[in-house]
RNA sequence: GGGCGGGUAGCUCAGUUGGGAGAGCAUCGGCCUUACAAGCCGAGGGUCACAGGUUCAAGCCCUGUUCCGCCCA
């Protein structure tokens, strides 16, 4: 047999990371298995964007994803978890337009066909970057099946559905009001414009009657639009405006006349209870303009600026434009006031433009019955979202739905698979280029210019990254996927549209569960930005604390439904967890390393081990439960403290300290049973606690005595209601409450750790004097005393320390040494609680309803409660009056 | 304006059918005790935002008030 590994006096995190990454992926530890009769357990990533650089978010929903895919298959599940990248249309093409920039061209020099070339050259050079920084999280997704959006096959199967959902009548071609953004020059979904609070400017503008009888004020933030306005609409039943019926009314600075609608939508109450209604340019006028027959005019280019409808002002900035419009009503007494006013404002998600709504021809979803199927899945509980608060936000989201502009007019995207004929202007949808027109065999198509939003081809994921159309044994083995975790501020973004294109195409839900967790925010709970310079980088905290520690502390702050303030702090507190980890198991493996399997047999029969090991494997037992419950329920903090307690607070202060004894005992029985033990223990530690921090348990697990593969793979815990022992426990916090006790005593008595002193514990049944005294070896040895003993109650010495802890007494004779103030002040204290705690009691075993209505179990409770308590203080005041003897 | 979430120790947060208020960090005191000073031992610290209500019993359930955050209009 070879000599004991050892490991070295520090961890050193970076190799150690970085040997395990190679190890793992050399072993395809990764890698799908697809074995019969095996649960799956299946995750599809959520794509970063092909141009994306690991952020704190990014870390946080990998982690989460990464602890649930290696606790499964540890489990034995057939486990996978995709990876991929999204090809983020809008994103990347600003990329690589800002690189072409630098060399003074723009994608219009180059033309659509050189200019994606470019942008997959791009792709190819750093669109891994991302990816590269998962794998050194740890990441366990089967790389091998690494997806990107604009790959052949999940191209395919974007076509594939665009072509379905236009044959069904799902998809329609419309000139409709969409979100433009005049810098990127592409329509935006709703969500991909964000509203964002603005402190702008009401204008008031008079807007005269034709007839010469008045005028009616009506406000807008956006005067300029104005020279688009084709009606003014008033409340029907609002008889200040009765009146106007018939007439009109001329428009300043343009010489047109333009009608008066009755229209419910319009608010009396709001402003001047008269609405300018421009239907080009903003959506609500649009509905109302299309109810009324009302005329469209759009004043504005794509960029824009005004153009010929704006008469005078075309050519100008649309921001140039409202100022001369402003000053051009001033001048001719039609602008009747301006206020201050704080008014959201819609951005492009991506550029932060102000986006400017305009009517434009786009390819439509029209998504109610998609929605529909997604809110009865959700209903019914064929999904599960958690936390359960999303659910409402849910279905008002789901309600308020409009049809899915996917038109972007953009070059890098899916290209739109629908051709038009030049000859006879017939629209043809395919998958495949069609080589003549159907309707008239002309030749001559062009095909769509415009691409499709990025969110269409992340819609698919689920089920594209498993090779769909085909059916494949991907699909059948692992779709519906177990669960989708991410960001609640993509839940419309992404995750409804693949609930909806889920049900539609594979007639079964994408994933049984979704799980939401919070953004990542600074300590103060504000958002992590550049500009504020609070940004926390993964990358950067990994390389000093460990991947380990980043992955911890990230993971100890997922509790569900709450925002995650990350401090820097805490990640070096969960390093120092690491640290202690390493420590312990390198004591551990001084005791262990030349273990034979031999070793193991002592904890076969736990009944014949000693006290203290009982008492570790009954908390291991419950530890494994609270660990897998918490991952089973997705309560991440909840795996993370209890695992973070049981190792520090238990194993280490507790179990290691006590059994040092036995370890160099000469008895070989104690000190084989000892080493039994807790090898299992560790082994079991390591394994409950490995999909957290994979790293550092690889490393310790890999010089444990035996032959060893991979702990990754190792089987998880499983429950072992063989070793719970509720009698150990009981007894167990008994001896550690006398240590406790005696420890105190030493502490505040200020007894140096040398000084060898004696205890005495009095009050105790015939039951705990024999506990105590059989383990009076250990109590000494962890309090360095001199002698320890079970006393009767009369002989006790006037000076001396004393604690209570439960019943009991325990002293220490102080010769002259006691403080007889501070030690009274402390019986003062303790009294006081008690007597509080007793008076409760008293309140509730006195009241007949109590005792009539509460369970018996709480009642006996109480009663126990109350024989404790009446014996404790019986103790403190004992401790007292001799107190006084002495003092006085 | 509508909806949702939150207010628990100095800080960051747990607290799952209502039944003696917890953790980490920070603080204070003492220790280089041969795995670990990135450590060990001990201690202090809370009218669970406020006001009512239901209940034998409320951090938890109900109503109102207030402050903060987010989403939608």
């Amino acid at each position: 047999m070879s000599a004991p590994k050892e490991l070295s006096k520090s961890y050193e995190f970076g190799d150690v990371e970085d040997k395990w990454l190679k190890t793992w992926e050399e072993q395809h530890c990764f890698e799908a298995a697809m074995n019969d009769g095996r649960p799956s357990f299946s995750i599809v990533i959520p794509p970063p964007n092909v141009t994306g650089v690991l952020h704190v978010g990014h870390a946080l929903n990998n982690t989460l994803q990464d602890i649930l895919t290696r606790y499964h298959r540890m489990c034995g599940d057939n486990t996978l978890w995709v990876p991929g990248t999204d090809h983020a249309g809008i994103a990347t093409q600003n990329v690589v337009e800002r690189q072409l920039a630098e060399e003074g061209k723009s994608r219009h020099d180059l033309g659509r066909e050189k200019f994606i070339e470019r942008v997959w050259e791009w792709r190819t050079d750093k669109g891994g970057t991302i990816i590269n920084q998962l794998k050194k999280l740890g990441c366990s997704c089967d790389w091998s099946r690494e997806r990107f959006t604009m790959d052949e096959g999940l191209s395919r199967a974007v076509r594939e559905v665009f072509v379905r959902l236009y044959k069904e009548g799902l998809i329609y071609k419309g000139d409709y009001i969409v979100n433009w953004c005049p810098r990127c020059l592409t329509a935006l979904a709703d969500d991909e414009v964000d509203h964002e609070e603005h402190r702008g400017k009401l204008f008031h503008l008079r807007y005269p009657f034709a007839d010469g009888s008045g005028h009616v004020v009506v406000a807008t933030t956006r005067p300029e639009t104005m020279l688009g306005d084709t009606g003014v609409a008033v409340h029907p039943d609002d008889e200040r405006y009765a009146h106007l019926k018939g007439v009109g009314i001329d428009l300043p600075l343009t010489g047109r006349t333009i009608p008066v609608v009755f229209d419910p939508f319009v608010q009396k109450e709001f402003g001047t209870g008269a609405l300018k209604v421009t239907p080009s340019h903003d959506r609500d006028d649009y509905e109302i303009g299309r109810r009324h027959n009302l005329e469209m005019c759009k004043v504005m280019d794509d960029n824009g600026v005004m153009n010929d409808k704006a008469g005078v002002y075309q050519g100008l900035d649309r921001y140039e434009c409202r100022k001369r419009i402003v000053a051009d009503l001033e001048a001719q007494g039609f602008l009747d006031k301006i206020e201050d006013y704080d008014h959201a404002l819609g951005q492009c998600y991506r550029c932060k433009t102000v986006v400017e709504p305009t009517t434009s021809l786009q390819w439509f979803v029209k998504v109610r019955p998609l929605a529909d199927a997604s809110v009865e899945a959700v209903r019914s509980e064929r999904i599960k979202i958690y936390p359960k608060t999303w659910y409402n936000t849910f279905y008002s989201w789901m309600d308020n739905i409009r049809d899915w502009c996917i038109s972007r007019q953009i070059w890098w995207g899916h290209r739109i698979p629908a051709w038009t004929c030049i000859t006879c202007g017939e629209l043809i949808v395919e998958t495949t280029e069609p080589e003549f027109c159907p309707a008239c065999t002309s030749t001559e198509l062009v095909q769509e210019t415009d691409v499709l939003d990025t969110w269409f081809s992340s819609a698919l994921w689920p089920f594209s990254t498993m090779g769909w159309p085909e059916n494949t044994s991907e699909l059948q083995t692992f779709y519906p996927t177990s669960i989708l975790i991410t960001s609640f501020d993509i839940l419309f973004f992404w995750v409804a549209r693949m609930m909806m294109m889920g049900i539609h195409f594979m007639g079964e839900v994408p994933f049984h569960d979704v799980y939401l967790h919070a953004l990542v925010r600074d300590k103060h709970g504000k958002k992590m930005s550049k500009s504020t310079g609070n940004v926390i980088d993964p990358l950067e905290v990994m390389g000093n604390y460990g991947t380990d520690a980043v992955r911890y502390t990230l993971t100890a702050f997922a509790a569900q439904g709450r925002e995650i303030r990350l401090d820097e702090d805490r990640i070096e507190g969960y390093r120092f967890f690491i640290n202690k980890i390493w420590n312990a198991a390198r004591f551990a493996q001084m005791h262990v390393g030349d273990c034979n399997d031999e070793v193991r047999k002592a904890v076969d029969t736990p009944a014949e081990l000693p006290l203290v090991h009982q008492w570790i494997l009954s908390r291991t037992a419950r530890t494994i439960d609270e660990v897998r419950t918490g991952l089973d329920e997705y309560h991440f903090n909840t795996v993370a403290s209890a695992n973070y307690q049981f190792i520090w607070h238990e194993f280490c202060d507790w179990y290691l300290e006590w059994i040092k004894a036995d370890l160099y005992s000469d008895d070989e029985t104690v000190k084989q049973q000892a080493r039994g033990v807790l090898l299992l223990v560790l082994e079991t530690i390591l394994k409950l606690i490995h999909p957290l921090i994979p790293f550092v348990t690889e490393e310790i697990w890999s010089v444990l005595p035996g032959e060893r593969k991979v702990l990754m793979l190792e089987p998880y815990p499983e429950r072992q209601d063989g070793w719970l022992n509720e009698t150990a426990e009981n007894q167990m916090e008994l001896l550690m409450g006398v240590i406790t006790g005696i420890r105190n005593i030493r502490a505040e008595a200020d007894v140096h750790p040398s000084q060898k002193i004696d205890a005495f514990v009095t009050n105790v049944d015939a039951d705990t004097a024999s506990l105590i005294d059989s383990f009076s070896p250990a109590i000494k040895d962890l309090t360095r005393l001199n002698g320890m003993s079970v006393t009767d109650s009369s002989d006790k010495p006037e000076d001396a320390a004393t604690y209570i802890f439960n019943d009991i007494e325990i002293f220490v004779p102080l010769k002259g040494l006691v403080d007889v103030d501070s030690e009274l002040a402390k019986l003062g204290r303790d009294r006081d609680k008690a007597e509080a705690s007793l008076k409760q009691v008293h309140g509730k075993l006195g009241n007949e309803k109590f005792m009539a209505n509460a369970p018996e179990a709480v009642v006996a409770k109480e009663q126990g409660k109350k024989e404790e308590l009446e014996a404790r203080l019986a103790r403190i005041e004992e401790a007292e009056q001799r107190l006084h003897k002495i003092g006085g």
